[in-house]
DNA sequence: GTCAAAATGAAGGATTTACTACATTTTCTG
DNA sequence: CAGAAAATGTAGTAAATCCTTCATTTTGAC
């Protein structure tokens, strides 16, 4: 269907610098090509008629004539679809190809709201101030919940620092043994089935006189009865796939809630990142995008 | 703003039976207006190139291409509400001690309902078929998106098999080298700013005769020329933190579109998988969730 | 049914827009 | 830094579109 953004896609290497701004607009705002003259797309780009048109020609078009109507059918076919409510929530049991993926996106939905609608205020800025107050952080989810505690540890410690992630027992688990004079905090994400390791570093943690964030499903987790705070978290199951953009929400709010404390310093820092990682690694495109870690 | 349907309540009295007609179209399809002829409107409404000229001159323009122009302007109006609706991020610095929690989760909300009126089911048809297909898959994804590329690299070695995770030149780049026989996909997730090591791979990938699935911010990424899928996921910014819902639910479309492909072999696996693990692992709590990975 | 007034359609002139050829600037390479 | 090649802009031509004029059809009143 989208004929344009397809050659464009193809084609966007072999484009000139000029073309590739007209490109940007071909693709971001298609209906201004719609319906604006080749000339005001040149000015709109800071380029030229010709060059517009030459744009057209590098896709492989006779001219800007037919890329406008190429657009301009691809614009009405969307208005199309605007009429009548979306029908795939009143044909739920009809299940036709294409409404699994509803359902998946649809359910995320659900349950970010349901965590809107319980959301406790109060819970969720004493976790976020005891990671404050923490002077070292460890974070600690193990098997499928390795991959938002290893997010969770990359981004604090892009925000704040002193932290670290624990992987397993062999690698690191002694990290309260060396400095026990310093206030740790140990975050744990885990859910069921909850590997026994998670439970007893928490454990381990707890009687080492360290704070515990637990980030669980619920009051009867076994990692709960260990926890000084708790956030609860209910996701679509199976957690290990369907739980992660609940849970990752969820953890947004609190590395949000973090940096909104010292938002100037977290910007200092993140800005050092950045020069940092721009001499060790190299990139591409333009970085308009606030990139850390 | 509507100017022009105003002008047509005031006037709809002292116009001609064929105006009527017209003014339907104006009013029911205005963007139909704003990207045909006046010569098409004429045929489309059973009139003449004259009579839509007329018409608006009865509205009091000085001819057909004031009121093309007038209704141009309004659509781009409603064109600039594109994307999910903007109004947090506007007032990104204002954010407020109890209310950033509530912006956070709704702004997620907000992108994934984007995502699902833009959803292109076809799009996706083809990439979870490219996935079915494949023999052997390599996820890629550096620096922040090695999380999510992780995820999906464990995600699809529980439900399919023969998946790798590549991460980095030194570790293993020789994957296509020695089984080039097989049908490869090369799996890509790449947003602002794109590692080098990510589109240079995918280029060595695509000269060798893998596919390239890419899953990035838009047609104009580096790794989109190269792609022959391609899957566009708008996150909030920056997308390395609150990008994560959004990312996480499309992959996730992805996973459930492989699973319901061949769902009784698919749970055999997870089975298999789950008897492994608990060997591998012990456990704490009753295992009502099915777990994997 | 007839005539007049209004509405409509067809065709030619005027204006805008798309396209092409040439001159100038920028970029690349040795 | 020089020369070549590519890219870009300007200006002039061809084409499409708009708009007006005039002939034809339709409508409505008596």
């Amino acid at each position: 269907m989208e004929q344009v953004k397809e050659r464009i896609r193809k084609q966007f290497g072999n484009l000139t610098a000029s073309q590739k701004i007209i490109s940007k607009i071909a693709v971001d705002k298609p209906s201004l090509i719609a319906i604006h003259t080749a000339k005001k797309i040149g000015e709109l780009t800071n380029t030229s008629e010709a060059t517009v048109i030459r744009f057209c020609h590098s896709l492989g078009y006779s001219g800007y004539s037919e890329l406008q109507d190429e657009i301009k059918k691809s614009l009405l076919m969307m208005d199309q679809r605007k009429g009548p409510i979306q029908k795939y929530r009143a044909t739920e049991d009809a299940v036709t190809r294409d409404n699994y993926a509803h359902q998946v996106i649809e359910t995320d939905i659900a349950f970010l709201q349901h965590g809107l609608q319980q959301f406790d205020y109060e819970l969720y800025q004493q976790a976020i101030d005891s990671i404050i107050r923490a002077n070292r952080i460890v974070v600690v989810g193990l098997r499928w919940c390795h991959i938002p505690a290893k997010w969770l540890f990359s981004t604090l410690n892009a925000i704040k620092g002193n932290t670290h992630l624990y992987t397993g027992a062999v690698d690191n688990a002694d990290y309260f043994l060396t400095e026990r004079d310093q206030e740790w905090l140990v975050i744990a994400i885990s859910f069921p089935r909850h590997p026994a390791e998670t439970i007893g570093l928490v454990q381990s943690a707890k009687s080492l006189g360290a704070k515990v964030l637990a980030i669980t499903e619920g009051e009867l987790s076994p990692i709960s009865q260990a926890a000084d705070y708790l956030l609860k978290v209910t996701t679509p199951q199976p957690a290990a796939t369907s739980g992660m953009p609940t849970l990752f929400s969820l953890l947004n709010v609190l590395i949000k809630g973090v940096m909104v404390h010292d938002a100037a310093n977290v910007q200092k820092r993140l800005q050092h990142y950045d020069e940092i990682s721009s001499k060790l690694y190299s990139f591409v495109g333009e970085d308009d995008d606030f990139s850390f870690y």
